[in-house]
DNA sequence: GCCGTAAAATTGGTCAACCAGTTTATGGTA
DNA sequence: TACCATAAACTGGTTGACCAATTTTACGGC
């Protein structure tokens, strides 16, 4: 494939037709034509007013939806949350230019939410989660010590570890990262770096502090257990 | 409205049809039917295989998408990620029963989120962050001087840090929670239980610390703004 | 028998029509 | 005049048909 020709337009992209809309409903709302609170016009009327399929309208209305900024009631009508001009406006701006995530933000954001997860996890767990935590691992050494497979199993250690923490939200976080992660060291063969014995031993001493009830301890584990990531790849 | 009767069935809902798909794709991947890296029957035969509508297959794939977990190429066909099945299903099951935020989860998140997008601000902010933040911060004096909308230019001022933090991921994951918090607070009037005077000068606080390059001050000043709330409502 | 080209089938993307509830307007009655 | 029943209009939800691009297949020339 070669490709190096256009990689310089590569940044050059057809804005979307969901960020076109949502930019038209942004407008609606600077312009004072829509107030926080209001019910947006029908879909029928947006798509017409903006001559495009309804489909993109109902994509574009999901995706605020996603973020909490509109709130669709079936068979009755779509409502601009309540929460003034300035935080609509800003809101809606920074869903826009979402961009990529870099790995570099990721990997941070994956220690700070990993410190944490295990920091509740080793305040919080009960026997299950010590159950579940321990046969992730299990299943993790197996794959270590035969070989292959090591990152999604370590995954599932850490996402168990998330699950014991009690925290919806750090969880769910969690599960968006999560997969960024794998396919980058799929693609970039870190796990094979890193020697899987030390990360294994690393496992045990945090399932240990969780199990002993050692947030500090376990926090600080996850951190040096993470910490050599952040420096391999900056 | 009488519906204390039927509270205690609240938590029994129709499986929504997104979610009934996720769980025939989780199937054809547990059973071996669909391996990593493989693509997915087209929408069409999924559709009829299931005996829905293509529409629903349709957002079924855009979440596990959001999710990461497959990959939709053009008028091509929908790629499953190359993850191995462990962490496919660990995924997918984990996806299928993400519960609702309680507040609690929300603003531990928000605690950690934020402590950490001061700290990297005050790592990595230039002159425009600072010209933004200052400006977000005019805005809110102005409101509580006038006695109304704070929430929203509060939560301003903290996304704007998210901003100066550059960091993709944690920005973000702030714009996920950000209405939620907002939502809540509203409704329970919070904000006007806490002090507007003393979370001003907070606010400037952590201004300071950010444009002084202070990394630990700023995070701990951000800790300290927070840390009530965390105790208000438990 | 091999390769290149073109046509046919298949793909996700898009759209307009239809469905089942909700809301609003209407008009007749007390 | 006030009110309620009924119907008309409108809502988001859902579906099947159409579009353009891709992929596969088939055929003809070499």
């Amino acid at each position: 494939m070669e490709q190096t020709v256009f990689n310089t337009f590569k940044k050059i992209q057809i804005e979307k037709p969901v960020d076109k809309i949502i930019k038209q409903i942004k407008t609606l709302i600077s312009s004072g034509q829509l107030k926080p609170g209001d019910k947006l016009p029908s879909e029928r009327k947006l798509s017409e007013h903006f001559g495009i399929g309804r489909t993109h309208v109902r994509d574009a209305i999901r995706k605020l939806e996603f973020y909490g900024i509109l709130k669709t009631l079936p068979q009755s009508g779509t409502v601009v949350a309540g929460f003034g001009i300035t935080a609509l406006e800003g809101l809606i701006t920074d869903v826009l230019d979402l961009e990529g995530n870099d790995f570099k933000s990721l990997v941070e954001t994956r220690v700070i939410l990993e410190q944490n997860t295990a920091r509740f996890a080793a305040m919080r767990r009960d026997e299950k989660d010590i159950v579940s935590i321990s046969s992730a691992l299990a299943a993790y050494e197996k794959a270590v010590k035969e070989g292959n497979d090591t990152v999604e199993h370590d995954l599932m250690f850490h996402l168990k570890i998330a699950e014991a923490s009690k925290n919806n939200v750090l969880k769910s976080l969690m599960l968006i990262v999560a997969p960024d992660i794998i396919t980058f060291f799929k693609e970039n063969d870190i796990c094979t770096g890193t020697k899987p014995s030390k990360a294994l031993e690393e496992h045990y001493e945090i399932l240990e502090h969780i199990s002993n009830r050692e947030p500090e301890k376990a926090e600080l584990a996850m951190y040096n257990h993470l910490k050599e990531i952040l420096d391999t790849k900056l």
